[in-house]
DNA sequence: CTGAAAAGGTCAGCTT
DNA sequence: AAGCTGACCTTTTCAG
């Protein structure tokens, strides 16, 4: 059969050129994008308007939606079965549960009426709205994808969340095919992965730079290869050069890029780049206007990377460095190497010389050949033999087929890349016009029938539409283009067009895997410690290498010791908070609480935050902040805003993931707000939970230090201490990969504030 | 218009 | 012998 396609499109080849064959190009396929599919697609690219714009950022969640506001109970105070926090106010319960609900309804009606047919949004609305068994079926999903290591999913432990999830018991469940584009991985393997953690530190994208390619080569060349589950594939996807011994040749040059990566392959979450770049203060460098794969991996990527005739295996390669040296490149001349400042890039899959950048990712002629042919013919490949945790390199990349084709998938290779070939520009900007529109229309609609949704405190007019309302974080737009033009394409948002959703009607299976590759990567890519803390199975002990990589990778993303050096940044724009209660409301928690010297009465219970002059007193036992304790000469007001800073990022990052859940930009900003007010502390606890040490009985702070229970509960850490201790345990027991972290966190982000499995 | 980059196509050689 | 791989080639798109 497959010869039989291959012949076919061979014939038509022959006979009639490309155009004529079953592949043929885009244009050929235009009549399929009528309007209708067209918005069939609008959660998507709601999504990707929604990792491009910000409107749920700083502006449109301000300090007092995000932390202000007590939060509802968090469920991670029932991961231990215990009574959450008696101090939250029942009003504030009840009403953050009727938004949820009102959420929840809208979500799914909206959702219904306008996606007569599965999208991946719709998937998810589906999934998190259409009651418990499909909570419940997401969730073994979940644990489906679980590794070979032992873990277990006790038959009850959905309905109590997080107190459920036990400890033992094997479960050997591989999940089937998949089928998701840009779905990052997990390592194959718990060691794998922790090796992966040890190596894939403070950037996230890091590359492994080896000195030399052959050993009997002595230029200084380097390769660049990522890092990944494999040895060959990247937690990250961004190219982030190392310091080689080259230096002097620009192998730094990117060591001022920052430590959130500012460079993804092309994907929704491509916008993080921009956002990044504001969000860290840091000049985006990876992505042109329009955010093109090609300027991610050329253009921009290696001003100085050129491509030069070679080609081959990285034994006997030999590599063009920027002086100009060159040495008999081994094969054709027609083959090129993707170069990063005369270091040369290597296949995401398989470890081998990346030829280019090949649906998404830089590979190697022979993954990026053997992905189009997986998805252009819909091969099904033989299971694997070994539980689908080989290991993909090069030299055994042709032993196991459907490993190889996961793996593909796992580094970000795109589906749709293949489907649709490259867009034309201009048919990028016809379908955003359409899809604009087609959300203008809806967002009328809306408007017409309900009353316009709750405006925050952000003093800006409310847009009609969530995505409409995400503009202002572009640059301004008169008037008249808001009534009249289409919006310009954001850069971003036009490379995501290219990986919309294909016009046929997926199946359910490849709408649930987009979902969750949308999640993942969302997951992976935004929480700039997911990958190596959290991902890799089984908690990484505390003070180990992974967790001094969680805090440099803090640090280096705009935390420091003696501040925030966040640029925009509208939370905390480095002005001292006028009100810092919300550091009482987190009290209420007694996770962060401004705790007090025994004996001593806690002054900011009912009277507002402590004032300067009273630093001695002020505890703030919270892993997130470097001084607990405050630091000398430090009024308490500039204690608490380095704890209040030292919290921004955290948040910031939840308020990221949110809006890369897709269909969550649907809803309108009240619910958003709510569901984020209701589930960033959770969040955060899930998050927090690496940094819980149950051996030892110690957490460990941003400032590396390691604290033992009996100095917390000095502190003042209350019964969350114990909770997020027995809730550490269980969740590391599960051993959870860094995708199925990703789905855990935005189910518990969306189901925040209440049990979502009633 | 041109060059670069990324897409799809081809087919000799390899593996099963 | 059939199927697969991947190096090489052609085509298409886009930025300058």
């Amino acid at each position: 059969m497959q010869q039989t396609q291959r012949d076919t499109r061979t014939h038509a080849h022959k006979a009639g050129g490309r155009h004529d064959s079953l592949h043929a190009n885009y244009n050929s396929r235009q009549p399929l994008r009528s309007s209708e599919e067209v918005e069939r697609n609008v959660p998507a690219v709601a999504a990707a308007a929604a990792a491009e714009s910000v409107s749920l950022g700083h502006e449109a969640l301000p300090r007092s939606h995000m932390v202000d506001a007590p939060v509802p109970r968090a469920g991670i105070c029932a991961a231990a079965g215990r009574e959450g926090d008696q101090r939250v106010s029942e009003p504030w319960q009840s009403k953050i549960l009727q938004a949820k609900g009102e959420a929840a309804a809208e979500w799914s009606s909206r959702a219904a009426a306008r996606y007569p047919t599965d999208s991946a949004a719709l998937a998810l609305f589906r999934l998190l709205h259409c009651g418990s068994q499909c909570k419940y079926n997401l969730l073994k999903t979940i644990f489906k994808r679980a590794h070979s290591h032992q873990r277990s999913v006790q038959g009850d432990w959905v309905p109590s969340r997080f107190c459920s999830i036990t400890l033992g018991g094997p479960e050997e469940v591989r999940g089937g095919e998949r089928g998701s584009l840009s779905l990052p991985l997990a390592p194959s393997s718990p060691t794998e992965s922790r090796l992966a953690s040890s190596l894939d530190m403070n950037d996230g994208c890091q590359l492994n730079r080896m000195a030399t390619l052959d050993t009997n080569n002595n230029a200084p060349g380097g390769v660049i290869s990522y890092i990944g589950s494999n040895g060959s594939s990247p937690s990250r996807t961004s190219p982030v050069s190392l310091c080689g011994s080259d230096s002097s040749n620009g192998s730094c040059q990117l060591s001022s890029q920052p430590a959130f990566p500012s460079y993804f392959p092309p994907s929704p979450t491509g916008s993080l780049v921009q956002d990044s770049g504001r969000l860290y203060g840091t000049s985006s460098t990876g992505l042109r206007d329009d955010a093109s794969p090609s300027s991610s991996s050329s253009s921009s990527l290696s001003s100085s990377s050129s491509s030069y005739s070679s080609g081959g295996s990285p034994v006997g390669l030999q590599v063009a460095m920027d002086d100009g040296r060159r040495i008999s490149p081994a094969k054709s001349t027609s083959s090129s190497i993707t170069k990063l400042n005369g270091m040369v890039l290597l296949c995401k899959v398989c470890g081998d010389v990346a030829s280019g950048f090949h649906y998404g990712v830089h590979a190697c002629e022979g993954c990026k050949g053997f992905f189009r042919r997986s998805i252009q013919q819909n091969i099904q490949y033989k299971k694997c033999l070994k539980n689908e945790t080989c290991n993909i390199v090069r030299i055994n990349r042709n032993r196991c087929q459907q490993c190889r084709f996961k793996k593909c998938l796992g580094v970000g290779m795109s589906r749709d890349a293949v489907r649709f070939g490259r867009i034309p520009k201009r048919e990028k900007q016809r379908m955003l016009a359409e899809m604009q529109s087609a959300m203008n229309n809806m967002a009328n609609n809306q408007l017409s029938a309900q009353c316009p949704p709750e405006g925050l405190s952000t003093g800006h007019q409310q847009p009609a539409s969530p995505l409409l309302c995400h503009q202002p974080q572009l640059a301004p737009r008169s008037p008249q283009q808001h009534a009249a033009s289409p919006p310009q394409p954001s850069p971003c948002f036009a490379q995501f067009s290219q990986q919309l959703t294909p016009p046929r009607s997926p199946s359910p299976g490849e709408v649930m895997e987009d979902v969750i590759s949308q999640v993942s990567k969302a997951h992976k890519e935004i929480f700039v410690y997911a990958h190596d803390k959290l991902a890799t199975g089984p908690l990484a002990p505390v003070g180990s290498e992974n967790s001094l990589s969680w805090e440099s990778n803090w640090l280096s993303s705009g935390y420091h010791g003696n501040g925030p050096c966040h640029q925009n940044d509208n939370w905390n724009s480095g002005s001292a908070p006028s009100n810092t209660c919300h550091q009482n409301n987190m009290n209420g928690h007694r996770f962060c609480p401004s705790g007090y010297p025994s004996g001593e009465t806690d002054p900011s219970v009912g009277q507002g935050c402590p004032q300067q002059g009273e630093p001695r007193d002020i505890l703030l036992a919270c892993p997130m902040n470097c001084h607990p304790h405050g630091r000398s000469g430090r009024t308490g007001q500039e204690i608490w805003e380095d704890f209040s800073m030292s919290f921004t990022p955290a948040v910031r990052e939840v308020v990221e993931f949110a809006k890369h859940i897709p269909g969550f930009r649907e809803l309108t900003q009240h619910d958003q707000v709510s569901l984020l007010k209701a589930g960033t502390f959770e969040v955060l606890m899930v998050r927090f939970a690496s940094l819980f040490n149950v051996k030892e009985q110690t957490v460990t702070f941003m400032s590396r230090t390691k604290y033992s229970l009996e100095e917390l509960w000095g502190m003042g850490m209350g019964d969350l201490l114990t909770s997020m201790f027995e809730f550490s345990e269980k969740l590391g027991a599960l051993g959870l990969s860094e995708e199925e972290l990703g789905l855990f966190t935005a189910v518990v982000l969306i189901s925040a504030g209440g049990c979502p499995w009633a």
